[in-house]
DNA sequence: CCAGCCAATTGAAAGCTTTCAAACTATGAA
DNA sequence: TTCATAGTTTGAAAGCTTTCAATTGGCTGG
């Protein structure tokens, strides 16, 4: 690979032209930004990033921390970034934390010896991003953290309109005349979780719905869980019309458990979901669900990253992004003969649900 | 940050022992690399990525290029890379081509200003890669390709047995009596694709069932392409009585097209598709599919990457992992009565269409 | 016509590591 | 005791860029 020296030598100028040349640090006349340019193309320089990384102290490249590119809800972030950061020249690198916060510590750890321009970090559970981001910081590395924030988070982020969402979603199921509202949570650790919970209260509470404990369960992110505290809430008395589930593949989870008891979504049981992934509208019956922007998430993150690379030493930002409510097949009106008495229902349903399933056969 | 200058004067010992201590690369007496040892504990010392990295000529960093993190297939392999690859290590830089050859080669040409140790590359369309790896393994970086290759590849490969996977999923729609078998396959210059139709037409080949050349269609790797396609098929006499579409997502629209149409699978037509993503399970009805191993490819190449880093230079290596076909619910054993007449048949199921979208909504 | 100044250009240093040849030490043999 | 040798340790160079202080050249105003 050609290098600045053979450049110079080339347009037979001192290295220290050629760098201003490249860089604009210094006018440098028609002439010789000619040769140099001429140079450089025919040799095809490129300037080598890591010689370029080492003496600027920062790199070209962003660290981008996510739990798991696997679970849907992720790459529509990942993308996002990666393309604001492509187009002003910057490349991402992936790291995969599975949630767990001592790996989440040592890719922090690792990714500063490469110093990266900043950090774009969807933390773990438990994370530690706190503390490290402030070493960052001191080495002029900036952190923007997205859709969920560590406790005590007082730097830069970027995320969805949580509590909103999740109250709008439980409005919807207020308005359709539901009075037994569940919720099944992911970890309440988080804060969207929190937030969304939040929301799922305030809408009760200003329809003065009133619910019994029980009603709020909390699980892990994912079919499983879901799966299984659904089980749990549609056994109880008075039985659950309708849910709201703090992520979709909770939700989805709840659509097994309701079509394994033999009851049917949303005639029985009506659901909303959180995230609007695109199996939502694969499912049978299809996911209502409140949209989260993924894309923009990440974009938006991207983006405040680079203004503070390039300078911006303003406070804190928190980009809040809107949500949308999707309604699909899973909400339905709550109708006062189908739910009160459970087995009985339970039984009229499993009728229903064979004749459905002669032409259906669904899972 | 602290080097290893810093190190060197704590630990009272010369610049060259700690870096030996640090890579192993002399006999150091044990008192001496005590010392240094301590003081790399006390002082936090990590070596600097750059300037190893400038000094030797190669990072510890893998340029993953894929078409697109936002489509269902691919995270999983990246996941596999990533997995690999950290245990290791290294770390990926992820480039998203969106199958565009020119974007594809811009990332191509602004890796290699890294020194990248490797690449794993899932190559757009019409890709360039031959060329370019051509000269990445010129300056010492290995390139394995992953998925589908680039015309007159003949380097490193690791890919799914694209031929014999259609071919069994073929066979089975053979095996379930069906004779009028259409297929549907993403573009035909992908060599996976390609694979997969030659899979398709051994088995028919095999079972003496010769086809219309319309009951062929070729289309984008996506739901709209494998709906349109579908509809062309469906709208033909004889129409077809099972469709192999050359992945999901075809497969998907192809699903949407038969409900469109007031035709029912399995009944009217059976449908196998080819990734076995995870949707598959959540449509109605859940999807046939040929699993790819997707988390597998990942890993696989990047094992054969980083063998390929610590100095194995034998000849070029081409991995074939095996696929396994998932039978659900899209197929069914063809029955004589029911697709002889189209416009009869399609007109009652549009019948029956309408009592069905009265309860599902659907689409 | 010259001093002074501004702009363009240059060369060297710095950033941090690895590697190589050279210097040094200790040990065993003569 | 001394020499040779193997094994340790050292210091400097190299890898490529940016940046800063210094130099050069040309121009302006007196």
């Amino acid at each position: 690979m050609p290098n600045m020296k053979q450049i110079a030598r080339m347009a037979n100028v001192s290295l220290g032209t050629v760098s201003h040349v490249l860089n604009d640090s210094a006018g440098v006349r028609e002439p010789l930004r000619k040769r140099v340019m001429e140079a450089v193309e025919a040799l095809g320089y490129q300037p080598s990033q890591l010689a370029r990384g080492l003496r600027r102290d920062k790199t070209d490249m962003i660290g981008m921390i996510i739990p798991d590119v696997t679970n849907p809800f992720f790459p529509a972030v990942v993308r996002g970034a990666e393309d604001v950061a492509f187009s002003s020249g910057y490349r991402l690198i992936l790291c995969n934390t599975d949630n767990d916060h001592a790996k989440e510590l040592a890719h922090l750890k690792a990714l500063r010896t490469y110093l990266p321009a900043g950090l774009i970090v969807i933390p773990s559970d438990f994370s530690d991003l706190t503390v490290q981001a402030e070493s960052y910081r001191k080495a002029g590395a900036a952190v923007v953290c997205v859709d969920r924030l560590p406790r005590n988070w007082t730097g830069d982020s970027v995320t969805a309109a949580n509590e909103k969402g999740a109250h709008r979603a439980t409005r919807l199921l207020i308005e359709m005349r539901h009075r037994q509202i569940a919720t099944i949570t992911g970890p309440l650790h988080l804060t969207n979780v929190e937030d969304r919970l939040n929301g799922f209260r305030r809408a009760l509470r200003e329809s003065k719905i009133t619910i019994t404990p029980d009603y709020v369960q909390e699980t892990s992110f994912d079919k499983q869980g879901g799966y299984s505290k659904a089980l749990v809430l549609l056994r109880m008395l008075p039985r659950p019309t309708a849910i709201f589930a703090s992520n979709d593949l909770i939700a989805l989870g709840v659509l097994l458990a309701i079509r394994e008891l033999g009851l049917k979504c949303p005639e029985d049981v009506s659901v909303v979901g959180f995230d609007n992934l695109d199996f939502g509208e694969m499912t049978s019956p299809s996911l209502s669900s409140v949209h989260q922007p993924g894309y923009q998430l990440g974009t938006t993150a991207a983006r405040m990253l680079l203004d503070r690379v390039s300078g911006d030493t303003g406070p804190a930002k928190h980009s809040v992004l809107q949500t949308e409510l999707k309604i699909r097949e899973s909400v339905a009106a709550f109708a006062e003969a189908s739910t009160q008495d459970s087995k009985q229902t339970s039984s009229r349903a499993d009728g229903n649900r064979k004749s459905i399933k002669a032409t259906k056969r669904q899972q």
